[in-house]
RNA sequence: GCCUCUGUAACUCAGCCUGGUAGAGUGUUUGCAUGGUAAGCAAAAAGUCGGGGGUUCAAAUCCCCUCGGAGGCUCCA
């Protein structure tokens, strides 16, 4: 428990509006609130553990401070800013009840309490004696007896059942009607999430209870946070703010290779790819307007006397393309799509995490302007395909959630039908009544990692509102000007988000024991070769041009290590294949190769294994890895 | 932003409670070892103990301030 007394000349509140859902409506007499002359306001926060003795010791502090100073009245506040351990409200009301009477009887028999659970506002004069201020933290671990210090009698306390429920169910109701969740399975029936059997789906079960907030998460680092760094990926940059990574050569490799792969996704889906500024003027009157709809926090730069603000997302420089473009409804659907490197958020310091959450990633928006809702939706449609197959390509597993407008949920229910029958598993709805946000309906897909918390992945959204803000117009049939309907769209969500999933795949595996490894077509060494000693060298300088010359990514262990040794770093380096030669292999022109999916070893020529590789990575983007292929010329970056 | 934990060699960490000459493993360099599928042997180099202030004869260690990192909280009286 922590207090803070103040004596003051007067006191005075007056609740203004609830803050939590379960406290009851204050009667019309409560509502009033008070005013207090030469009286003392005790400031109260109940933490979790708080017993009788704790209450008594409090009691006595007050006690002591209230004779001393003389004053006349007494009001305890229920407080919540003094903790950062509170009890839960239902045993914070009844400690403060308690708290209250325990005043009552042995400090000031008119103390009177403000009530918990809401908004209020309070004015007051405090006395500038020494005594006038003072705080006070308790806890039963520090506690002697102290009902003797009181001269009290022992005293029962009320049972505090923690959990108590003080909901009452006209209050259940009245949230409802706001905004709730549903589950749909795939043969398009909604269900009640109470009646819903999660046993089979825990993983959409972990993702409600986290969007619902009941699950806490573990407080441990969370597992890509130490591959990044073993496998030379990515460093955190103390010379940055928070949240901006460095990307070592092979960690550049895989996020290279990634946002190869989404840039000509899009280009094939037909998306012009521009590029824009990275900051914008806060006076522009549109960029403005949609400020205020978005509010997430910018980085500030200054140029002159302008302030400018770094992009949080590619919206506005698409929007300020698209309105100087000249469309008509014959180019439509138009689909604008930029690789954001990078979009800010200046998130709060306690927020950024690793991969997951940064200042500054990498964000493939595409922004598709319709002729109508008919065309926005069956856009909306081939782009929830285009998600799903981009995250069953990378073998990310995903839960999905839809969120829609009541009344546009109704009117296509079929529509929500079919694609949920597509993918073939319930999914989470949250339907809403009055639309809160610029959008009228979009889904997500919500990687599920192994501390129970809920990562977005690939989103796309229908904007009703946007179209307006920036004036975005195309030319209709009859020659006129007409509005579109813009939808926003992230296929993977972030760059590195998809390498946050996947780095976090791979730590559940390593905790099962199994091998961690990354899709071959991302290993940023695809095939390592390992002569057992010197006198394979020419054989193995020729494998490597051989390969390279095919686009295959080979390297070669040159150095003077023990085999066994080598052998292990291409182990804990996660290699695909590993090939090995000495005299015999020499002898019949081939490579032993261990193949890590498989955990195989097999005789195979330089030509299998090309194309075994090229098998592998069929339809996959490549890159160079801008490292040397002679491993004893490498750098360590870790 | 608030709270908790944390900062020691390039990396991972011990030492701090109870003040008294700065430690280990890994990596790096050098020498030996030429090895058949997850760690060969030996030696060396390497540290303003995050930064600043204080207490003390003496501070990595105790106290205060500050900066970085991780986690939690930020619909909460």
């Amino acid at each position: 428990m922590r207090i803070l007394q103040l004596h003051c000349d007067y006191v005075a509140y007056k609740p203004k509006q609830r803050a939590l859902k379960s406290v009851p409506e204050l009667s019309e007499e409560e509502k009033k609130g008070s005013k207090l002359e030469n009286a003392v306001i005790v400031f109260s926060s109940f933490e979790v553990g708080d017993n009788e003795a704790v209450l008594l010791e409090a009691i006595h502090a007050v006690k002591k401070n209230f004779d001393e100073v003389k004053a006349e009245n007494l009001l305890v506040y229920p407080y919540a800013h003094l903790s950062n351990n509170l009890a839960p409200p239902s045993e914070a009301i009844l400690l403060l009840n308690h708290f209250l009477k325990l005043a009552k009887e042995h400090v000031c028999k008119d103390a009177i309490k403000s009530p918990f659970g809401y908004y209020k506002e309070f004015e007051l004069k405090c006395k500038g004696h020494p005594l006038a201020e003072l705080s006070k933290s308790i806890s039963s671990q520090k506690i002697e007896s102290t009902a003797e210090k009181l001269g009290a009698e022992k005293i029962i306390v009320e049972a505090v059942k923690p959990g108590q429920e003080l909901v009452s169910d006209s209050l259940k109701q009245e949230d409802k009607t706001k905004r709730y969740f549903k589950v749909m399975t795939p043969d398009g029936v909604m269900h009640d999430l109470d009646k819903f059997d999660f046993s089979e789906h825990s993983n959409l079960k972990t993702f409600y209870d986290y969007e619902n907030k009941k699950v806490r998460a573990y407080s441990s680092e969370p597992a890509h946070m130490k591959l990044m760094r073993e496998q030379e990926l990515v460093g955190l940059e103390a010379g940055s703010d928070g949240g901006n990574l460095r990307w070592y050569p092979k960690g550049r490799l895989v996020k290279k290779v990634l946002e190869k792969k989404i840039t000509d996704l899009m280009v094939d889906y037909g998306a012009n790819e521009i590029e824009s500024p990275i900051m914008y003027d806060f006076e522009h009157p549109a960029l403005k307007k949609y400020l205020n709809r978005f509010p997430a926090r910018q980085y500030i730069v200054q140029s002159d006397d302008k302030n400018f603000f770094l992009r949080f997302a590619a919206c506005f420089g698409q929007f300020l393309i698209a309105h100087d473009a000249s469309f008509s409804y014959k180019q439509l659907p138009l689909r604008l799509f930029e690789l954001t490197r990078y979009s800010f958020r200046r998130e709060q310091s306690g927020e950024v995490s690793g991969l997951r959450r940064l200042r500054a990633f990498t964000m493939p928006d595409m922004h598709t302007l319709c002729e109508d809702l008919t065309q926005a939706k069956q856009e909306f449609f081939n782009q929830y395909l285009l998600c799903v197959d981009w995250n069953n390509d990378l073998g990310i597993p995903f839960e999905t959630a839809f969120r829609v407008q009541e009344d546009f949920f109704n009117e296509n229910k079929e529509f929500y039908t079919k694609m949920v029958a597509h993918i073939g598993r319930p999914v989470l709805f949250e339907l809403f009544d009055l639309r809160y946000a610029y959008f009228i309906t979009k889904f997500e897909f919500n990687f599920v990692d192994q501390y129970g918390k809920a990562t977005s992945l690939s989103t796309v959204q229908i904007d009703v509102e946007n179209c307006d803000t920036f004036d975005l117009n195309y030319t209709n049939s009859n020659g006129k000007k007409a509005k579109p309907i813009l939808l926003h769209a992230s296929i993977p969500g972030a760059i590195e988000r998809v390498v946050f999933a996947l780095l976090e795949l791979q730590g559940e595996k390593i905790a099962l024991k199994q091998k961690p490894m990354l899709p071959t077509f991302l290993s940023p060494t695809q095939v390592r070769l390992i002569p057992i000693n010197e006198k394979q060298r020419d054989y193995c300088e020729q494998a490597l041009s051989e390969l390279s010359k095919h686009g295959v990514r080979v390297d070669y262990d040159d150095r003077t290590d023990t085999l066994q040794s080598r052998i292990r770093e291409a182990e804990t380096e996660w290699v695909p294949f590993v090939a090995v030669a000495g005299e015999k292999e020499l002898m019949e022109g081939k490579f032993n190769v261990s193949i890590r999916s498989s955990g195989r070893q097999e005789k195979l020529s330089i030509k299998e294994l090309i194309e075994l590789v090229k098998n592998e990575t069929l339809n996959q983007p490549f890159e160079k890895l801008s490292l040397p292929p002679y491993l004893s010329k490498r750098a360590k970056y870790n």
